[in-house]
DNA sequence: CATAGGAATGACCACCTGGTCATTTTCCCG
DNA sequence: CGGGAAAATGACCAGGTGGTCATTCCTATG
């Protein structure tokens, strides 16, 4: 199941980071399907022959790209994770918003390769890799939840799944925006790190709020 | 501006027809660079010539089919805007989440390139298109706010920029698990028509009760 | 110094891509 | 039927792709 023992694990751990960072960036910039062995072998400058070596294939490289950068990025989410503290729901979510927002700018491949994965359906691996991460996501998503039902900020009759839902959809929106100024409906979410924290928290805010309200119905409408 | 007029102009509307159609399924599976115009007149069973000779290039056909489609699509979405009637601004919102899943459903390619445009970097005449599409979307929905605002169902104090901003990103999101399971988090959106209408009306409600709600900051905190 | 074995190489392969254009076919009008 | 213009054709092109493998290079050990 793990990948059986190549070559390239003998190589000078030097040589290894240098390969694995340029490639990593070439699938970062282009995707997969048009990212290019050869360019990356040209910037590296070794033999096209050598990386089939390494990794057997591109599939190969891609995949042990994804997964070291999954594995180097764990720990450092679960910290976040686990470092909430006793703080209240509200101020829980805008920390974890603005974690999120520093770990996609200090981690371009795997949020780059990531969106990519999200909207493109011919991606390799992507129903074993995306549902990995997900699953993830989701579930720490759904126990911020659920303590704050436990504090009783968020509202106990609020269904779990969906404002997890929720929350991962504008997350991914606001981070995506981040990158690129064409999805940030002005919101100003791509220009300068100060307006972007505030606007991530006004974002959390009114997600908390609709959360948190007990009941809107004007009348008392059906259902 | 517009297109030269071509060969393509004086063809037999039928075979019109069926080329746009072919095509178009082309790029809305395979996403713009992995189609291929060689499918595409294969399966078309014309010359490659031909299609050559009507767009002029692979970016010239795709720029049509994006044209056509966003054309055909405007006066039945502007329909549904402008139908809106006296009705809460809850139940509007309800009604615009239902009428965007049913035309994501009947337009797939659409529906597809542009969600392949939004996480794609490299796709020909992103800027352009996407900018198009994206200022009507947000329009509509910042007028939309506004409405519910001056009916006093939205708070007045709510920026309308952000709001729809949360809109769109959850809209987004739903609509691509409708086509994707994968993304659809156990919800069920991307099951049958009645559990994903109820799951829309559901994320519909909470994102209301955030706009709607007076105030959350349990003490008068900061800001 | 000889040699064995892993690492590096790059010419080469089949295949596919978007695009071209001289040639042929089709069709309409006189 | 003849002729002219528009439309259709598909062999062909240069360039790129992922992938292969016989060969060479390097180095560490005896």
């Amino acid at each position: 199941m793990d990948s059986p023992r190549s070559t390239f694990d003998n190589l000078d751990p030097q040589k290894q980071r240098r390969v694995l960072d340029e490639a990593q960036r070439e699938f970062a910039e282009r995707g997969y399907h048009q990212a290019s062995i050869n360019r990356i072998v040209g910037r590296l400058d070794i033999a096209k022959g050598s990386l089939f070596q390494y990794f057997g294939s591109k599939e190969g490289l891609f995949a042990h790209l994804f997964r070291r950068a999954v594995d180097e990025i764990r720990a450092p989410l679960r910290a976040i994770r686990d470092a909430k503290g006793d703080e209240a729901f509200p101020e829980r979510l805008k920390r974890v918003f603005a974690a999120s927002s520093a770990f996609a700018a200090a981690h371009p491949f795997l949020w780059g390769i990531y969106r990519r994965m999200l909207a493109q359906e011919d991606f390799p691996l992507r129903a074993t890799l995306l549902s990995e991460v997900r699953a993830e996501a989701l579930t720490f998503f759904r126990e911020l939840l659920e303590a704050g039902q436990a504090q009783g900020e968020v509202r106990a009759d609020l269904d779990p799944a969906t404002a997890a839902f929720l929350i991962e959809a504008c997350l991914d929106r606001a981070l995506s925006a981040q990158d690129s100024p064409l999805l940030d409906a002005g919101l100003g979410l791509s220009s300068d790190p100060h307006t972007r924290q505030a606007r991530l928290e006004a974002i959390a805010e009114v997600l908390c709020r609709g959360f948190s309200a007990p009941g809107i119905a004007k009348g008392a409408a059906h259902e």
